[in-house]
RNA sequence: GCGCCCGUAGCUCAGUCGGAUAGAGCAUCAGAUUCCUAAUCUGGGGGCCACAGGUUCGAAUCCUGUCGGGCGCACCA
């Protein structure tokens, strides 16, 4: 697929042309930079079908004034069959009209690439990792992942549209102290399946119903030895086992949607292949990590706020407030600590990486991109790398904010709000605004029928 | 107290690596059609682009500050 796939490119690209005839020509010094230059509709359709600012833009360099500059470039791009008019206007944009032909041309080619119209090869060659979603697996999908989940899928979908290799992944969080409690949730469940009346779900595990059919195939699998047994003798085999469970309904949630990734991580395999330690060390050896005090947060001190020793990483030496730890005082990996060893590693098999997160982690991006910087850059090849925050989403129903409480388990799954208003109506919406803005996810009004909803027009066109 | 995101027409939002009179849909108003259960067509009105400074030939767009809304702020992920 070449680049000039469409009719805008294809004239950028004859307007390039023109520019770089110029510079053959002495008109402009060799080597100036054109990215600035814009081949665009304007947004007066008198103007013409397409304009470009090129003469503004390059004058200074050409030493001389925009229009005429723009006499000059003119009189290249009227040379080309296609182009049926060239006029210098205002300050010295340049006013396409493209011949009937161009435009016939053009018709032809969208009915025979169909789908593929508008592809392009301007990633070839790259291959890029879009991290999304990475819930806890400790429960199914909710709202909250939603967004995230589709603003992902979306731009991994146009990185390969524009000729990228993609890969989409999952970091699997099964290393921290969530799948501890995850593990112990299934156990009380385990037991209840063997029918052992449980009671409440005690304060600190997780109540949700969706545990019960774990502890079921749990029992099942292992009839009643582990019942009684000291935790240490089940609790790793727990832990996995419902991780495993806890993914398997992740993945079936994310199928809802038509999302499916590539690649799946564990932390806890990242951790057991000693990458964290590697990483340390590396950072180390290059004083980016040394064992220091941890400060309290800058004019909010908790009030049981003890000092600690802990190995930090300099993020302030990237603008962060403070250093962070990539160890706990039990020696155990913090999130950070084990994430950007994960980063280090998803770089190896990349040319850039992108992590879409919820905006309630927008505290911890100076931190990470400073660690990947620093440590991609340590190993010789710095790797472009982006976090794009996606902003909270408010659930509406009857105008009413849907307040979401996990431990009053009234929090609103993925797979509800799917069956409800369907895959499409909410992959749409999640759309309708750019990620960092807020919004509001209202049931009714993405299903009604009326002139004020765009997923309507949407679905009224396609099935005209 | 600090950091990040947002603040554009009555409503929901585009436009923000500075560029030609600030755009769309809905709502509203006026015509058209009178086919119809309209999700019909055409056109108009409606904006100190939150506010105040600054940079620039030129600012919704960049910088500083203020106000308003959201999110976050120790070894939780």
């Amino acid at each position: 697929m070449s680049e000039h796939s469409t009719i805008h490119a294809a004239f950028a690209a004859k307007v390039d042309a023109a520019l770089a005839a110029l510079e053959a020509e002495g008109e402009l010094p060799a080597g100036t930079p054109r990215n600035n230059v814009t081949v665009e509709p304007p947004r007066d359709p008198s103007h013409g079908d397409l304009a470009t600012n090129a003469a503004m833009v390059l004058a200074k360099q050409a030493k001389t004034n925009p229009r005429e500059l723009a006499g000059k470039i003119v009189e290249k791009l009227s040379a080309d069959p296609t182009v049926e008019g060239a006029e210098i206007a205002g300050p010295g944009f340049i006013n396409l009209r493209l011949s009937d032909v161009a435009w016939r041309g053009e018709l032809a080619s969208i009915a025979a690439l169909a789908a593929d119209y508008g592809k392009s090869a301007m990633g070839s060659g790259r291959t890029v990792n879009v991290e999304y979603v990475s819930a806890n697996p400790t429960g199914p999908m909710h709202m909250g992942h939603c967004r995230g989940a589709v603003v992902g899928d979306a731009l991994a979908s146009l990185l390969e549209f524009a000729g990228h290799k993609v890969v989409r992944e999952y970091y699997i969080n099964d290393a921290g102290g969530q799948v501890d409690v995850l593990a112990r949730s299934a156990h009380l469940r385990y037991r209840e399946a063997l029918g052992e009346d449980i009671g409440e779900i005690p304060e600190g595990l997780y109540p949700g119903d969706y545990l019960i059919p774990v502890g079921e195939a749990l029992a099942k699998e292992l009839g009643d030895s582990f019942v009684s047994k000291d935790e240490a003798e089940w609790f790793a085999m727990f832990r996995t086992k419902a991780v495993a469970a806890m993914m398997e309904l992740i993945r079936a949630d994310l199928a809802l949607l038509g999302i499916a990734h590539d690649v799946f991580s564990s932390e806890a395999e990242l951790q057991a292949a000693g990458k964290p330690e590697a990483a340390e060390q590396w950072l180390r050896q290059h004083d980016l990590v040394y064992d220091g005090m941890l400060e309290a947060p800058k004019g909010k001190t908790p009030e049981d706020w003890e000092p600690v020793e802990l190995p930090l990483f300099r993020s302030t030496r990237f603008g962060d407030d403070q250093d962070r730890p990539i160890r706990k005082s039990d020696g155990n990996w913090t999130y950070f600590g084990a994430d950007l060893a994960y980063h280090f590693q998803k770089a190896e098999s990349a040319d850039a990486l992108v992590d879409i997160w919820g905006a309630d982690h927008a505290g911890t991006v100076k931190r990470i991109k400073a660690a990947v910087a620093a440590l991609t850059q340590g190993a010789g090849r710095l790797i472009p790398f982006e976090v794009k925050l996606v902003q909270m989403v408010q659930l509406l129903r009857d105008g009413e904010p849907v307040k979401m409480s996990k431990r009053a388990g009234t929090f609103v799954t993925l797979a509800d709000v799917v069956r409800e208003v369907g895959k499409d109506v909410v992959r749409f919406t999640m759309l309708t605004r750019k990620p960092e803005a807020q919004m509001d996810f209202d049931f009714a009004k993405v299903v009604e029928a009326s002139k004020d909803n765009p997923v309507f027009y949407v679905q009224y066109a396609h099935a005209g």
